[in-house]
DNA sequence: AGTGTGATTGCGGGTTTCCGCATATTGGTT
DNA sequence: AACCAATATGCGGAAACCCGCAATCACACT
């Protein structure tokens, strides 16, 4: 067994490294790359490793990183090891995890035992293992009264990027008006409207900008889901014209 | 000498214990404290300590921190280590060190050497040490073309936070149009123009909400310094009434 | 005093956002 | 087939945003 580790910071590095040998005796190698670049082509030249690797990373994160790795062999086994559990990278997650693929997701705050026991579930008892933490956020996002629908989540993230109405119903085949009904849902889940007490409507807030705002705040939206979409934004418009 | 260590990652805690004592070893006593809150009460037990810590940590990040500890010991020297430099870390940072206060801002990926060359620097010799990257910014955003003014800068956050032109005018003791100058000025500084090949102005972009997306992914603004923004608007609304 | 640059403010008007109201459309249930 | 809830769409209007134009103010420099 061979075991790919990619971690941006040398300490954790080195710390997973001595895990990864402690809690799998059975690995014959042991594989580092610092950013998600590097480890795309690793990943190449070692098609049977498996990877353990951080999501915050300078030039190609995780999860960009973890959706190539996929594309080009689904059945890859990825343990996500991260300092966060804001739902951004859940669902970014969540979102690119091939049908029936083995994953899991452990927080860096996590005890060593319980590091070891996910390396050794996913990769040789090929068994999905989620933070309980992460557990709670995938459930309740599903849950309509508290999280945003799938549906919704897209129309925030364009707002996000600073679409304007039009645009969001062109790139998502939509009515202006019905654009403008998602948006007030997601006003509404969000809580924009009692913002600093209740009965506060006084024209202090712009909506849509604050919408953004909150979901930043909340960690439902974060610096790479925006790089990614952003992304993916410049693709759709080069292809438009 | 004491040397009070605030890092709420155990690797980088241990690693920072370790470099502290090699550096400095007139140091008689290291503490540790693992987050923002934390640090202000042992500093206040320790009032001589000098302060080397991290930035992003949860449950008070390093720069409210340490506006506490310099509006209770404005002479407190303090070395910020951090894993970015980004500008909204140096801005806020900048922002509050008092006048004459020595501190200095290391990134976490330097070389030991500079680590320890830093803390000598800082807490024997009394002198600023800033890394070189993030003295680039700092020249940066005085410069006029490229980076914006400090007042721009406020009107930015203002928009971030979701206020509208009137609240911001209100809350900044400005005309109606005064701010919506300035939000010009900021359009054309961060480029809202020509997103995505020139000539484009087609109604893609509500153009507010971009200039928070563009000042977010250039790391002009960041989680914290939303949360810190968040606060104070709080704040001022409260007093508002 | 005179001059000039730059920020501030007012006015007007075109565009966008936000939303109430009313009317389809969809998908599932009885 | 009848029904219901959720969603999508159209219309219209109040408020907010964006900005060109022009007058005023502030401050420095000569």
């Amino acid at each position: 067994m061979k075991v790919l580790i990619v971690e941006d910071d040398p300490l954790h590095r080195s710390y997973l490294n001595e895990q990864v040998r402690a809690a799998l005796p059975e690995c014959t190698a042991v594989i580092e790359a610092v950013n998600g670049l590097e480890a795309e082509q690793l990943a190449r030249e070692h098609s049977s490793a498996h990877v353990v690797m951080d999501l915050q990373m300078s030039n190609r994160n995780g999860i960009e990183a973890a959706r190539t790795l996929w594309r080009e062999k689904p059945d890859r086994r990825i343990l996500f090891w991260s300092n966060y559990s804001d739902e951004a990278y859940v669902r970014g997650v969540s979102r690119i995890v091939p049908n029936g693929a083995a994953y899991g997701y452990v927080l860096k705050s996590a005890a060593d035992e319980r590091l070891k026991l996910a390396l050794r579930s996913i990769f040789v008892e090929n068994q999905c293992v989620i933070d309980n933490e992460v557990r709670g956020l995938q459930q309740r996002s599903v849950t309509p009264n508290t999280g945003l629908t799938e549906a919704e989540y897209e129309i925030l993230m364009d707002i996000a990027l600073g679409m304007t109405d039009r645009s969001i119903a062109q790139r998502r085949h939509l009515s202006l008006r019905s654009v403008q009904n998602r948006l007030t849902q997601i006003y509404g889940k969000l809580n924009i409207y009692q913002v600093s007490g209740p009965q506060r409507d006084d024209g202090t807030f712009n909506l849509r900008a604050r919408a953004v705002t909150e979901a930043l705040l909340r960690k439902l939206l974060n610096y790479g889901a925006l790089e990614r979409a952003d992304a993916d934004l410049k693709a759709w418009l080069a292809e438009k014209g």
